[in-house]
DNA sequence: TCAACCTGGGAAAGGGCTTTCTTCAGCTAC
DNA sequence: GTAGCTGAAGAAAGCCCTTTCCCAGGTTGA
């Protein structure tokens, strides 16, 4: 591997000099050195070592997010949105999958801090553990004082930065739609119970009820994904035959409901409405279209990494950007038979 | 930031000494020391800096990798199963987007040999442009002749390790499905035409047409989603109404041709059959859920991070493992009406 | 008792780069 | 002619680690 040196000695000049050019410093060197060095640098096909260039600077530049899975299509989404913001900027983005294991979540934070991160983005749901979130935050903490920058998404467990999409809100409308349409006793497809971002919906579900004198006694627990959601419908039904209306947490779990009720030939929406949450971009294109909670997930991750990269925001109060959902109305929903 | 220096001055030891204890070197320690620097390093949380770390030790362990889009649902199972495959032998995985601009390809591949990654994975689709592959392989041997590897995805103008889907015969399955159930003239919605993975699945489809003596006129190219897969459709059958089948190169094409097709209130499979190519995990959920190719595209990622992390390979002469692919048939096929 | 050998620990040399501090040549100005 | 600048280039320190090499003190064996 080529290094600044072997540009310097073929060039014929000092490696100060050679840096200056290759970095376009601002110190004025003479054309007919700029000329020899990026000749060199062409021939010997050099690449600064980006370590030592880290090292040498001491300044941070990648930028870190830790998610459950940027293969669901949720976080999938989210990423889209940082990454744009991220190359914009010319920033390096290290992609953390957590796969809903707390400790690994702890784990990357130490690599993260050990890469010399310039911000963590913790995208993905907060965990009802207070022993973890007592150890994640003092781990963030210790991250944040050597300056670092923390950007939570939907977490409000951390004091910092954070984009927080209206769950609780979101969870009422998701409910509110359908009392409106008449449903009375309706299942609810929940995630795991220790995920805030459960919980959160959940709350916003209740209220609604409360809101609505109806009751809310059919609530299913499951995987955050398609199978989960399949399962918990099967089991909500059995259950519960007379139910109406199931309305899922997130998108994959109604669109794991709405496979089950097709095997078990149960017409959507005119025997049982299905009502998700996120607007996943496969929400409309699953049949019946699902009629869903709208998240701007892939905004939402703009958002984060415009937080997380602005560097006037140091030494500030913690910033908190709420980021409103809307009810689409699709196929899946319509009043109870 | 604590460094290194901070741990061995507070434990009463030197940098060596420090360094040996929390790396576990082989070199033997008192326990009394090992006590005092790992309480260091507790108190001081400590973590080494990673750069600094490859720096001295220069050894390389991140692995790159190019994708044009993680969060397109096809290179999210394929990174789905490289994240795997790194995480188990405990390697940071780099993901580049490179949203099908070459141009940034190339600069991709410079940045990861800046990082000093041990591996440079290209996921994407090949391209027809002479010019460019020959700058791409040319920045490749540079990165390889310095110890990198680079294992390819489905690329075959690579002279390196590669993970080769079965594009060809896949398409050859593709157009035989539908040519077997009597279909006569079908339309083709393709990829980009300056992708190979577009001309390879084409090129098998042709095949089948040949073998089975029909025509293969209508062929619509367009971008390789679903937006492109509707307006493919809608223009497809504006010039010939006649089609009774329409093969899809990819399912997001596919499932765009699903949602023309029924917001023009054609019925599938009655009136019309729609094929795809991939198997996307929510092939199975759309309606009718789609026929398809299936290829594993978790386990061509974890083919190819095992590959890539293969160091007996090393001065090998190039590996290169095929991928078959096989038809899974759902309800969006049936024989012309 | 002394040479030969371990052993655990430290000093210091890198690793590749940036950047401050120097140096030196070439000018201007008196 | 020389003091005083200015501008361009180089020397070298420093970023944070790892690892080789070396040393002192303690064992062992003859």
């Amino acid at each position: 591997m080529a290094t600044l040196a072997d540009v310097a000695r073929r060039a014929g000049v000092s490696q100060a000099t050679a840096s200056r050019i290759i970095n376009g410093s601002a110190k004025p060197v003479t054309e007919r050195l700029r000329v020899r060095v990026l000749a060199a640098v062409e021939e010997l096909q050099y690449v600064p070592n980006a370590h030592a260039q880290s090292l040498a600077r001491s300044q941070r530049s990648a930028i870190g997010v830790i998610v459950h899975d940027v293969s669901d299509p949720y976080f999938a989404e989210i990423t889209r949105g940082l990454q744009r913001v991220a190359t914009e900027h010319g920033r390096l983005v290290i992609i953390c999958n957590s796969y809903r294991h707390p400790e690994r979540e702890l784990e990357y934070v130490e690599l993260l801090r050990a890469q010399q991160a310039a911000a963590i983005i913790l995208a993905g749901s907060g965990y009802h553990d207070a022993q973890f979130t007592r150890s994640l935050n003092s781990k963030l903490q210790v991250y944040e004082r050597t300056g670092g920058r923390v950007t939570v998404i939907g977490r409000h467990q951390h004091a910092s930065d954070a984009v927080m999409p209206a769950n609780e809100s979101g969870g009422y409308l998701l409910g509110a739609e359908l009392f409106r349409l008449g449903h009375r006793e309706i299942g609810v497809i929940a995630g795991p119970r220790l995920l805030t971002t459960t919980t959160d919906r959940l709350a916003g579900l209740r209220r609604a009820a409360r809101d609505y004198s109806r009751p809310l006694r059919h609530v299913a627990y499951a995987d955050f994904d398609r199978d989960g959601g399949a399962a918990a419908a099967a089991s909500l039904l059995a259950q519960r035959p007379q139910l109406t209306a199931i309305a899922a947490l997130n998108d994959s779990m109604a669109i794991g409901a709405l496979a089950y009720l097709r095997s078990a030939k149960i017409e959507v929406p005119a025997q049982i409405s299905v009502i998700g949450f996120d607007d996943m971009p496969i929400a409309r294109d699953v049949t019946p279209a699902l009629t869903t909670v709208r998240l701007p997930l892939a905004e939402i991750g703009a958002r984060a990494m415009t937080m997380a990269l602005d560097d006037s925001l140091r030494d500030r109060p913690p910033r908190i950007e709420e980021i409103g959902c809307e009810i689409v109305r699709r196929e899946s929903t319509a009043p109870p038979p």
